[in-house]
DNA sequence: GGTTGAATGTGACTTTATCACTGAAGTCGC
DNA sequence: GCGACTTCAGTGATAAAGTCACATTCAACC
């Protein structure tokens, strides 16, 4: 069954036709939901899982701009929808992930009848906004250092954290050979034990 | 008479309640349009002039995120007026400017009663997640130099620029001293011609 | 057990950021 | 017209981050 918060905001007429015309799809990690110069073919709304959105830049290097998990709506595929452009960034899967699509026409109805439906895309769309400017300020003005372990921290939940330097360098929009010698400075620190695709916490607890 | 051209949008009787309820409004250059912090009292759409929206950053860095000019819409105002959050940048008037500031109850109803003005909207908001995605590729992975050079001849349409270094590292979202070594580099192999508060292209056009 | 490819380590060097100043150019009051 | 003041610009020293080139290590798979 379809859970979704912006599905609440429908009566209950809108909601069952919107779910007769609606598929329900399920994503495996690393599959890719769409790429860039892609054409959008309905608007995801996220039910679990998780899918990470990031852009490769003319030079050749990529970053994660932002990521959607459940209950979350793909913003940027409602622009693509609307006005036809195409993505310009990529999104790929992380955790199992299941969606429902909502197909263009579908949409528009929704978006016609549905005061909370709006809401709901325009408060995504706003949370996007604020998202990618406070991305601009910390790739503009933060020290990788304090990124890098401000991102190791909110990563490293319960258990190390399975990631290898090159992925890492694509999250905080770097190169490998930086992240690499900030990890080997933490370990010297004794704040984290390095191996192979995986990095435990030790002393980076604060 | 205001024009706008998501206003050719609307029907002839929504269009005139709008504009009865609506006001237009002047901005000389320098005003400040919102700030962060502040709430907001509703959607500017631009007539004309040009306003710059930049975000200041804990550190107490800013950098310009992007301009608004005639025609365009203030999407920061969308999500702030929707969902009541406060604004987290802050938009200065750069060439004098005049807009229509449509009322909150307003604009839900323009959301809720015209398709077209619904697709001006979300035109705008994929035109800004756009330009957010682009600035943060920039500012990760494109050389100062580079960018500052381009940023010159972007301004040098006709006549020498003028703007101070300071002004120039907020748009790039550097340091002054960084915009003045670079600066005195392009005058030392004549490209450009440096005095107080202004810069001339000369050897830069290409 | 040896080969292979991915992941990591590191030196050398360039670019960018930061700090701490100095000097130069305008502005204002008289 | 002349100081006093303020804003703007220049610069050396040093640290952080990015780039390039290559060495090493590890894990997986015949």
């Amino acid at each position: 069954m379809a859970r979704h918060s912006i599905l609440d905001s429908l009566d209950d007429t809108l909601r069952r036709e919107t779910l007769e015309k609606a598929r329900v799809m399920q994503f495996p990690p690393g599959q890719i939901l769409f790429s860039a110069g892609q054409h959008c073919q309905g608007l995801p709304l996220v039910l679990g899982g998780r899918v990470k959105v990031q852009m490769t830049g003319v030079s050749g290097h990529s970053i994660v701009l932002y990521r959607m998990d459940a209950d979350d709506i793909c913003t940027l595929s409602i622009g693509c929808l609307m006005t036809g452009r195409a993505y310009r960034a990529e999104a790929v899967v992380e955790e199992a992930a299941e969606a429902v699509m909502i197909p263009r026409g579908v949409f528009d109805r929704l978006m016609d009848q549905s005061a909370g439906f709006r809401l709901g895309i325009m408060e995504s769309y706003g949370r996007r906004l604020d998202d990618l400017m406070l991305l601009v300020e910390e790739v503009a003005f933060r020290r990788m250092d304090k990124r890098l372990e401000e991102w190791l921290l909110g990563r490293a939940k319960r258990g190390p954290v399975v990631i290898t330097h090159q992925e890492l360098a694509v999250e905080l929009g770097t190169a490998r050979e930086v992240v690499s010698r900030l990890l080997k400075e933490l370990e010297r620190r004794d704040m984290v034990r390095l191996s192979r695709g995986r990095i435990e916490l030790t002393g980076l607890i604060a």
